[in-house]
DNA sequence: TTGAATGCAAAATGTTTGCACCCGG
DNA sequence: CCGGGTGCAAACATTTTGCATTCAA
């Protein structure tokens, strides 16, 4: 009985099989917390050298579907996956490393309604990526002449 | 005397050549405000069909190297570019219409300051898009069904 | 049994790079 | 003149797609 039991559930519930690639996929996922389809690729593969990387896609773009998994398209390349349901939060994405940290979504609280009493704009919640950079990147950029 | 005078200073100015495909490249950021790199080349290609994507690649490199432009992921495909010196700025992009609202940037402020007292993340405000509603299509999407 | 799911290979997309030639300063 | 800039072609990284085969239900 694994972590992501209520996942299989969710998808099998929707009339859609449960594979041993979808469940490799969604433990992850799980496992992870955010991903880009090729950790998972390399996370999935480690088990099961057959398994195909379009799978994965294709196995995305289903979850997605389902609104199981959120994409979160963190620039500079891949996009990050990650299960949606979990409670709203979003990410600093640090342009120097790479790194996102997870940022408590209380943060944007303030912001929202200031939007909303100012322009009437609703601002979407699911997932947000902030980019920046980390304090160790502050730090190298200052010594390489910032 | 064309508008971007003033830009291609800059470039001749820090020892750069100036030929006619920067220009051009200068021009066409200059005229569509941000832009991709694919659409720099369509506009500058109907000038001059001889010029190569990659020129186009490596002037965008250039340039922003040069801090004369900025590029902003938006998300969903391809890099978009802008001129820098701008002040900075944002947009409340609407989900549903897709118009793009112009955002104060010191309604930002409070947010940079949590974030960085929180997290000692140095937000970058050179240019952010957020995501949601915009009035209109709140109410429309309110009589559809949500 | 049977159509949804997979593996494989090839294509599409956006971006980068090596190299010989060219031309702006 | 000469090194930076260009075109061209090919490589690259990520994602998508067509098709024959397989397997979950």
């Amino acid at each position: 009985m694994s972590h992501h039991t209520g996942l299989v559930a969710s998808v099998k519930g929707k009339g859609y099989r449960m594979t041993p690639q979808r469940e490799m996929i969604l433990e992850a996922i799980h496992a992870e917390g955010h991903i880009t389809a090729d950790d998972i690729y390399q996370r999935v593969r480690a088990k099961s050298p057959a398994v195909n990387l379009a799978t994965i896609y294709r196995t995305l773009e289903l979850l997605k579907e389902l609104g199981i998994v959120t994409a979160i398209n963190a620039g500079g390349g891949s996009i990050h996956y990650e299960l949606a349901g979990e409670q709203p939060h979003h990410h600093l994405v640090c342009e120097g490393c790479g790194q996102a940290i997870e940022l408590d979504c209380d943060v944007l609280l303030p912001l929202e309604k200031e939007l909303c009493r100012r322009y009437g704009f609703q601002m979407n919640l699911n997932h947000l990526a902030l980019f920046g950079l980390c304090p160790k990147c502050q730090k190298t950029k200052r010594k390489k002449g910032g």
